[in-house]
DNA sequence: GCCATTACTTACATTTTTGTGTGTATCATA
DNA sequence: TATGATACACACAAAAATGTAAGTAATGGC
């Protein structure tokens, strides 16, 4: 796991904020680059690591791996190891990270509409009389 | 703004993850340290620079101006400033973001109860027979 | 013995975010 | 003339996140 200071303001300010805001958490925890594309993946069925990383554009295996260590501490995803060689291992969503599937369609639809509409106001800004 | 070099790895795939998906674009511009605490007070009432710097505890001027700014072009508040000496300027929720207070409400509800149980859990992780 | 496969690990470099400290323009008031 | 209030800006430093490249253990098949 990527190591964090413990004892700098930063890493104190996130701790203060994540412990009195249920929501600063919750984003907190899904805010890596590639996290929510990990979880959309698993949303659908459970997968193996090699199997994640073919369906997941441009993501490194360093990544991959930090990021689901960091979902599965965080008890967003379960990690099942099966004794064979070469190993296999698959990763699902828990109970948990499946009662945010209703809120993350919402934000979802929310996210492709504001995306839009900010657009358009940029668009609007750059060239206002077209 | 905190100036992004737009060529990095990094800066594309930011871009190629927050085009193609909703819920990553909203994290993403929801996911500053002191965000959340900003837009949650924005929920309440319209409020002034200094205003928000007092109700927002450990946060430095630099860190508000910062985020007031991104969440300002990403579209989430606007600015108001008024013709007075010394300056009054004023903060609120635009439209878009008022959609996004009953998903928060949900995440935020949804934080707390994950919170606690993964507090419970590494408990027992921590002290497994007592 | 050599290679392939899988799920990683390690060391290091780059980019981004966050934090610290100080400075600025404006005008009213003391 | 000096001070205070407001909403920032600027330069710099520290920390954290992300990216790049290479390596590892285990074992079955050739």
């Amino acid at each position: 796991m990527a190591k964090r200071k413990e004892t700098s303001t930063n890493h104190m300010n996130r701790e203060y904020i994540n412990d009195e805001c249920g929501i600063a958490y919750a984003i907190d925890i899904m805010a890596g680059r590639w996290k929510l594309k990990i979880l959309y993946k698993l949303e659908k069925k459970t997968m193996r690591f090699r199997e994640l990383k073919e369906r997941i554009p441009n993501i490194t295996d360093r990544m991959l791996t930090l990021h689901l260590q960091e979902l599965e501490a965080d008890g967003l995803i379960s990690r099942t190891v099966y004794a064979e060689v070469p190993p296999r291992v698959e990763y699902q969503l828990t109970e948990s990270a499946l009662l945010l599937i209703p809120v993350w369609d919402q934000m979802n639809e929310w996210g492709h509409q504001h995306r839009e509409k900010q657009r358009q106001s940029v668009d609007l800004a750059v060239k206002p009389a077209s």
